[in-house]
RNA sequence: GUGGACGUAGCUCAGCUGGUAGAGCCCCGGAUUGUGAUUCCGGCCGUCGUGGGUUCGAGCCCCAUCGUCCACCCCA
């Protein structure tokens, strides 16, 4: 038989690495929780018209990454390739918009056509912030006062924080007039890849990597210079608060972002451990999204992590999470023991619940059962093999303890395995 | 979509200028017969990604194909 192939860029969680991925999520939900931010979960599949609406119908995302699909009916899906899309469509689904004040936070699989490397993947995980209703920079800056907050308690340093303001979407257009002017009179300085993004995307040739290109952007005309008042206004403001909660950034002109919907405020948390892949959390305003969903004007703004790149980043900082070994390891050699040994087991969780207790299943020698028990990590043995059950007694033996192996009788053992490890 | 590397036991890898496969780890058993990490001994494990071709003979050469990784692009 042919073993059935994993499918390219979906990769398993193994047991091994799942415990930095639950701390991660475990400290989300702690930070989310102390800002009052609160959990919302909704689908994996949407109509594909949602993300064509909400991302923009020219972004990479919607041309060519998406896995898109008929169901039966006819009708068109995609698994989310980001979670603002569907989240902003359920507040409106669900009549949240109209004159309220939300901040959410989700987090789960979101699904991207690309082609895979270190960081990128076509399942990934996303950890992800909204706040709806909150028209002022203070949302902007408690959003990201809340990553910064997340990089700490993970131990993540060395992230470096851009800011910049993308402005009005009138603003916007006006400034991407003027920027398709320039760079079309410089047409023949221009790549490939440059040229074609003049087309559909031209703010993104300011974010070209390449350096032959580096002082033609560097003399393009600046966003910065072309925001409208308010923005602006909007913008200091949000510097503002970022300086007095002393949080580190650089404005970066260049910053722009690859979806449509973003207006204002749009930031970056990045990596310069890595090439390419260094954005490992960004967000921004976008005020227009639920309107442009069809539901009520509605300011919004929020961020999303790649979860992959965050495990990555912490164990390439040595800050490697592993599970907890159980406290006690059930030694148990014979068909008449392993059969008592297990009742045993059941009477011993039910005296301590948070007790984590292996059991030596699938038999094998003393000694290979040993080795288990040590290889678990397990501070301490239960031993039940023939003499035992003769004697109506189980050993305990300390394996990462003091003291000395004793016999106790059935009935005592709950409470001496409690005292043994000096549980409550 | 483009470019570059690599695919040998469950895992990490070795295999010289082509002569029909090795090590370590893991797992199992043993070292006075019921007690863990170390040490020693033994055991288990492979159609060398797949399919063609060249050759007396290919893991090593050629072609194709699939897959993985890395980079570009894009993004979390």
């Amino acid at each position: 038989m042919e073993p059935i192939a994993p499918i390219t860029g979906m990769n398993d969680v193994l047991p091994e690495r799942a415990p930095a991925w639950q701390h991660v999520e475990r400290v989300a939900r702690e930070v989310f929780a102390a800002y009052g931010y609160q959990e919302i979960r909704v689908p994996i599949l949407e109509q594909t018209g949602l993300f064509k609406r909400a991302i923009g119908e020219f972004t990479d995302i919607v041309e060519k990454e998406m896995f898109s699909f008929e169901d039966r009916g006819g009708d068109g899906l995609t698994l989310r390739p980001e979670a603002t899309a569907g989240i902003a469509r359920a507040a409106i689904s669900n009549g949240l918009v109209h004159n309220q004040r939300h901040r959410w936070y989700t987090l789960g699989p979101m699904f991207r056509g690309e082609r895979p490397q270190k960081g990128r993947y076509r399942q990934f995980h996303q950890i992800d912030a909204e706040a709806y209703g909150f028209e002022g920079p203070d949302v902007d800056a408690e959003l990201i006062l809340l990553s910064a907050r997340l990089w700490k308690r993970l131990g993540i340093e060395g992230l470096k924080l851009e800011i910049n303001s993308l402005g009005t979407p009138e603003a916007r257009r006006a400034y991407r007039a003027t920027l398709v002017e320039y760079f079309s009179a410089h047409a023949d300085a221009l790549d490939a890849d440059s040229t074609r993004r003049l087309g559909g995307n031209p703010l993104r040739i300011l974010d070209s990597k390449n350096p032959a290109l580096a002082a033609l952007i560097a003399g393009a005309p600046r966003l910065t210079d072309h925001l409208d008042a308010e923005s602006r206004v909007h913008f200091e403001g949000l510097c503002a608060r970022l300086d007095d909660a002393g949080v580190a950034y650089t404005v970066n002109p260049r910053l722009v972002r690859g979806l449509d919907y973003y207006t204002r405020t749009v930031f970056e948390w990045i990596t310069t451990a890595w090439g390419a892949q260094n954005a490992v959390c960004s967000g921004g305003r976008y005020d227009g999204l639920v309107a442009q969903l069809g539901g009520e004007h509605t300011p919004a703004v929020g961020w999303a992590l790649g979860i992959e790149r965050l495990v990555i980043l912490m164990e390439e900082q040595g800050r490697t999470v592993s599970a907890e070994p159980p406290h006690v390891f059930f030694v148990m050699v014979g068909a008449a023991a392993e059969r008592l040994a297990l009742r045993l087991a059941e009477q011993v969780r039910d005296a301590w619940p948070d007790l984590r207790l292996e059991t030596g299943l699938g038999g094998g020698s003393f000694k290979s059962q040993f080795r288990r028990a040590d290889k678990s990590g397990a501070a301490l043995a239960l031993v039940l093999g023939d003499g035992e059950v003769e004697r109506g007694v189980v050993a305990l033996k300390p394996l990462r303890l003091g003291g000395e192996q004793e016999e106790v009788a059935l009935a005592d053992l709950p409470a001496r395995i409690g005292s043994r490890l000096g549980l409550g």
